[in-house]
DNA sequence: CTAGGTTTCGAAAACGTTTTCGAAAATCGC
DNA sequence: GCGATTTTCGAAAACGTTTTCGAAACCTAG
């Protein structure tokens, strides 16, 4: 194994430079060396070091990731998903992908600003934004190109699922078989999903020739607890509804077992619909209808959306949000 | 926002390595002007650059985690929940955990090679082994300091459950409830977790007197697919267990269905012990009785030895294996 | 054979940091 | 007040890489 470029030149008999440029395929040097270097390099296991490197041209040819440990949704494998995507296409950049995991225990501002002045990377993903999130303002004034997955603004690049459409195709599945009072359940806060997926959720009510019943909004904790809370919630409104759509994955994981308990069988005496698909609900039976997408291709959006700020990627002008479509799983619940 | 060490101290006016010498604390810096440097560091928000100073004293600070798409048997929740506690540590030691995904497209021992020789870590933490993976002899004659979590060996640190004590404390546990066939399910690979978990479930039943039958070894594969299987397995055997020791998480979730499609019932009709507790398995009703432990305690230990190994904690000399123990929680399930 | 053009390579600077070592300033003993 | 000692600071080198620019060597045409 070799140290630096300075032993492999030593070993060719060549200069630093000539070697420098035969690997970074600069033009003016013989084919023949060319080789002779490529191949020495392979044999010696030469790779040229990343902080030389990142501290000559300013850039470290790094990509970065933030994730924070309240976002551990459930038990699948959600944000592995995701970095398969975003890996795989930076890779054909010669860039490489760096999670970065910020503690419970320290700010995720002060962590971000850390990383980024430290110059660890040269664009960041962010993942898990809460409603005004400093970190947005603070890459901004730095300089760096970031987009986020999830909580999009029209300020910033970001992919986000596109909830709106999901909600309005739920509403228009279950008014064409039928039902006519049809619950939602959103989260409590004031996050893009609950915003997005009730507006689908009206609209579809609007096309379907439904009246829209406020006492048909539930604000729901996104957990199963919340989903087995929803069952009570459900059972002792005035005109029962006949069906319900969920805007997270845990709840039908609750409202199961909660319909059963009251001697109700999910999708025959309660039409539901899911969102998301996943390895935990995977395994409802009746089986769950609800929403899927490939994570992975998400992930791959994600670098190529970064790799157009960085100019990697010459091509489409890309929009500042990206809507993110997902196609519904039939199943037997409704 | 500054940004070099130049101008900082030009603002200061004072030289370059007086600067440097008051922000990391030497000890021939007159405490007034250290504290005039940190202040103006800390106003215009200066941090040291990470590749000139990884270019200059030859360590990044950095510590790497590999993890791998490919054989995602753990979940989101596993890993963040791990991160949180190395970085947890590391950070008391000013130091910064980065993650590095591995795509399914590259071979991990050539990504791992990559990262390593570009310099952009000190030490490696490895997860996902596979039986005689080059990842470790790459890293040993490079001479990075690593630990592995799991597939332990004798010759590196690593971390690994104590699944011989997990599955002997479960054969006591049924065996004092009166269970006299007790059936246990291993992966089907030669990891070490079948290996260990074998050795403990049978020397649990030889201290409590029961016949070691290999018909009741059943090989499954860690899917919830593979519990479904392994309940037809397990009805059609000539002297039907009574009880299951299950070593994966995932099993719970396919056999307690497919036993109820049988008409029995999980933990009535069949006693069950589970692997590991989760966010999937813990909604589970009747409640699952399974091993539970804390994975970010599991976290600092990774850290811990990696201190150790990198000089960063100068007390007790590890152990080279770290068997991890887990605590049992009572379900209504066995 | 020579002038001009093309190809191929090397010397040197720069990126930002830390540390060694020496010099200057301050303090002390007497 | 002066030499000796301690305290405080600055100049310069080094880490490994890439690129600019100039020099050398080669080739072509006349």
């Amino acid at each position: 194994m070799i140290k630096g470029i300075r032993e492999l030149a030593k070993h060719l008999d060549l200069s630093i430079s000539t070697v420098s440029k035969a690997l970074n395929g600069r033009f003016d040097i013989n084919a023949e060396t060319r080789a002779r270097v490529l191949k020495a390099a392979a044999d010696l296991g030469y790779v040229a070091n990343q902080s030389g490197r990142a501290l000559r041209d300013g850039a470290t040819h790094t990509v970065g990731f933030m994730i924070t440990q309240g976002l551990a949704i459930n038990g699948d494998s959600f944000f592995l998903e995701v970095f398969e995507g975003v890996q795989q296409v930076l890779r054909q950049h010669r860039l490489d992908l760096v999670v970065l995991p910020c503690s419970s225990d320290e700010p995720e501002a002060e962590y971000l600003a850390r990383i980024v002045t430290r110059g660890m990377v040269d664009a960041m993903i962010l993942s898990g934004l809460k409603p005004r999130d400093s970190r947005i303002a603070h890459l901004q004034t730095a300089g760096i190109p970031f987009v986020t997955l999830g909580q999009s603004g029209l300020e910033h690049a970001s992919v986000e699922f596109d909830f709106e459409s999901v909600a309005n195709t739920s509403v228009h599945h279950l008014a064409r078989a039928g039902h006519r009072r049809i619950a939602v359940s959103l989260p409590a806060d004031n996050l893009n999903l609950g915003r997005l997926f009730l507006a689908g959720y009206e609209r579809g009510l609007t096309e379907a020739g439904l009246s829209i019943d406020p006492d048909l909004v539930m604000r729901t904790p996104p957990t199963v607890e919340g989903g087995s809370g929803l069952c009570g919630h459900l059972l002792s409104l005035p005109d029962r509804p006949t069906a319900v759509i969920l805007s997270n994955e845990m709840s039908a994981l609750g409202l199961y077992p909660a319909l059963r308990a009251q001697g109700l069988e999910p999708g025959k005496d309660l039409a539901i619909i899911g969102f998301r698909d996943s390895a935990a609900t995977r395994h409802l039976r009746p089986s769950l209808t609800c929403f899927s997408t490939s994570l992975t291709d998400v992930g791959r959006e994600l670098a190529r959306i970064i790799l157009a700020q960085t100019g990697h990627l010459e091509d489409e002008a890309q929009e500042l949000c990206r809507l993110w479509p997902m196609t519904m799983l039939r199943g037997e619940s409704g």
